[in-house]
RNA sequence: GGUUCGGUAGCUCAGUUGGAUAGAGCAACAGCCUUCUAAGCUGUGGGUCAUUGGUUCGAAUCCAAUCCGAAUCACCA
């Protein structure tokens, strides 16, 4: 808020004149009046920074401020009521200033009458987010539905921030995985199609992925004639699974159609055009459910070969080098990190080449100021190596790199592993959290008057609320432990709480008839009415902190708070029943912005709130 | 072993550019529906902020060491 900012400069200059203390907004931290203080003040002005270099005590030097700098007569400019400021708070070293009743209604009406909260104070800067990032060989997992919902909200936040925001995929498409799939394919499937079994495209496809592990098993089996009753052909063998499944034919076929692949054989080709075209109606499928969105799709197999560009450009550069064994390689030991090598011996890509050449082809196309990978934490070396790499060669868009990195979700026993029947699948989950809001759903008597159609959107408002909250309201770097049965709640701090808040608010308005956005009289606030114009107010701060820190979990957070204010404030006051109508019109305003920006916020997070629930 | 990231109430998490008496939710217990939707509200109990030391007016927050957990340290992706 402008008066915060017009209070600090006059007590920073005082400062300065009075006592020669250098012009550092750092000496002066204002915050929220800690709720335990609440009662005194709204903001708090903390003045221990500034306090240390005279020798002053604290109240003394706190009286100094408030009576010698230009403190009073800044707020008076701004709040022409009774504003107060709490001289009991002094001596801890704090102003606690508590604006008037009248200024916080001045700010409701500003804030009704602001049409959107975006900020486009900078340029519109451009970022390009990279989310998702599935392999093609099999179906989503809880991993890419972590994934999704941060980098969703992340475009939906930098938006909100004024940002130009291309949201983009990337598919690892080629590779010896779907090869696998392939070879598989070829071998059972007897002409089989997603059509033909009514299985879901990626599904279909991820099927003989499994399969294909079933088969080398198989294979393994018959070579070294291991019985039946042995359950594990890998610690039978006493090998790794990448190292025992070289032997088997059905790996030698997937390896060949590897290569008949590169080569451009077309019958190969058709087929991998063909499974990786089910997998994506698949996805498109999943996408559409969990209301996700891409506007760029890069694909690996477009990509693989590309970097080598960027390889020459280091070499001449020499910040890259080439080693005695023929493989390009940087030095990053001077910044924490080990020799990268970057080209394999033989000239041809790998991971990081690969990524340093699409990085150029992103910024050649776009020309973004930031690029965000939303990838887990377990790629954290890689994306260090890839900034310093681009900025080594003196690329002044690879400071806008950030690596949005997150931790996995485990299940309560650990990792989640496909194989150990817990099910990581994402449209298992998604089916059964749209099964859990039914069920609860009906329990409670909820859908009275709805039709069917009415009914099952519900559901995937509430399920999908639940889910999403669930995953945005953590901290990215923290793991999530996720238990099925357990996590997908509807009471406290989740998804369906708020957007309950926000049913209920409806229901005010409905009744209320239209909302009077200008408020003639004056009245006296509630604290809780005061707390949510505060956090009202608070909104754009918010925005951009959640922008800053490149976390969702801030506006999350941000968002419940408000909906538990509003909730103490519906069980304590009435709005339609007030006593006056001033009180009645002044409720209904507050009622219909809490909606609004808890609207605005959920929306952020790619959440619906329903009007009825 | 090196590096990085985590460790806050029984459980899941806020709070970490140093600030006042460390907060929510779940679970437990006790209340509140003739009044705008009880998926709600109110109250009670629950903490050596992993441990130890340091820095200073002040440390959950910064520094060091230690313990526990995870990731990474490929010419895999």
């Amino acid at each position: 808020m402008k008066v915060l900012n017009a209070i600090k400069a006059s007590i920073l200059d005082y400062c300065q004149q009075e006592f020669g203390i250098e012009n550092n907004p750092n000496f002066l931290n204002i915050s929220l009046t800690n709720p335990n203080f609440r009662s005194t003040g709204d903001y708090s002005f903390n003045f221990n920074g500034l306090r240390k270099f005279t020798t002053l005590d604290n109240t003394a030097f706190g009286e100094k401020l408030i009576n010698e700098s230009n403190f009073k007569l800044v707020i008076a400019e701004y709040d022409k009521g009774n504003f107060q400021i709490a001289s009991a708070a002094l001596k801890t070293g704090f102003i606690n200033v508590k604006f008037s009743d009248l200024f916080w209604q001045i700010q409701l009406q500003e804030i009704a009458a602001k049409a959107q909260f975006t900020t486009h104070s900078k340029k519109a800067e451009k970022v390009l987010v990279e989310y998702g990032g599935p392999n093609t060989n099999k179906p989503l997992h809880i991993g890419h539905v972590r994934n999704m919902f941060l980098g969703f909200a992340m475009c939906e936040i930098l938006k909100a921030n004024g940002y130009k925001v291309i949201k983009a995929n990337i598919y690892n498409d080629r590779g010896i995985a779907i090869c696998k799939s392939m070879a598989a394919y070829i071998e059972r499937s007897k002409g089989a199609t997603p059509e033909s079994t009514g299985i879901k495209g990626d599904h279909f496809v991820g099927d003989y992925y499994v399969l294909f592990g079933r088969i080398v098993e198989e294979q393994l089996r018959a070579i070294h004639h291991i019985p039946e009753d042995v359950a594990n052909v890998y610690k039978h063998l006493g090998k790794e699974r990448e190292v025992a499944e070289q032997e088997t034919p059905i790996f030698q076929f997937a390896k060949e159609l590897l290569l008949k692949w590169e080569a451009g054989e077309e019958q190969t080709v058709n087929l991998w055009k063909q499974m990786n075209a089910w997998v994506y109606e698949g996805f498109n499928q999943t996408y559409n459910n969990i209301g996700v969105d891409f506007e760029k799709n890069y694909y690996e197999s477009e990509t693989y070969k590309l970097g080598k560009s960027v390889i020459t450009e280091g070499l001449e550069k020499k910040v890259f080098y080439k080693r005695a064994d023929g493989a390009v390689a940087i030095d990053l030991t001077a910044d924490g990190l080990d020799e990268k090598v970057l080209l394999r011996s033989d000239g041809t890509s790998i991971y990081i080449t690969q990524d340093l050449g699409t990085a150029q082809l992103r910024y050649d196309e776009f020309a973004m100021d930031k690029m965000v990978y939303v990838v887990a934490n377990e790629q954290d070396y890689h994306f260090k190596v890839l900034k310093l790499a681009l900025q080594k060669l003196g690329k002044k868009w690879a400071d806008g790199i950030y690596h949005l990195s997150y931790a996995l979700v485990e299940s309560p026993t650990g990792r989640f592993k496909s194989r150990e029947g817990k099910t990581a699948d994402a449209d298992d989950l998604i089916a059964e959290v749209l099964r859990i809001a039914e069920e609860q759903t009906k329990a409670l008597g909820k859908i009275d008057g709805f039709t069917n159609e009415q009914a099952e959107e519900l559901y995937k408002t509430i399920g999908l609320g639940a889910l999403k909250f669930f995953v945005l309201r953590v901290n990215p770097y923290k793991k999530i432990i996720f238990n099925p049965e357990e996590s997908i709640d509807f009471h406290g701090h989740t998804g369906p709480y708020i957007q309950f808040a926000h049913a209920r608010i409806c229901a005010i308005l409905r009744k209320a008839g239209a909302v009077e956005q200008k408020l003639k009289d004056a009245v006296a606030l509630s604290n809780t009415e005061r707390d949510l114009i505060l956090m009202l107010s608070d909104y754009p701060n918010m925005l951009t902190t959640a922008a800053e820190k490149y976390d969702p979990s801030e506006v999350a957070n941000y968002v419940y708070k408000l909906a538990q204010a509003y909730s103490k404030f519906y069980s304590e006051q009435p709005v339609l029943a007030a006593e006056n109508e001033a009180e009645k019109k002044f409720r209904v305003l507050l009622s219909a912005q809490v909606a609004r920006l808890i609207n605005e916020g959920m929306k952020l997070l790619g959440i619906r709130v329903p009007e009825k629930m």
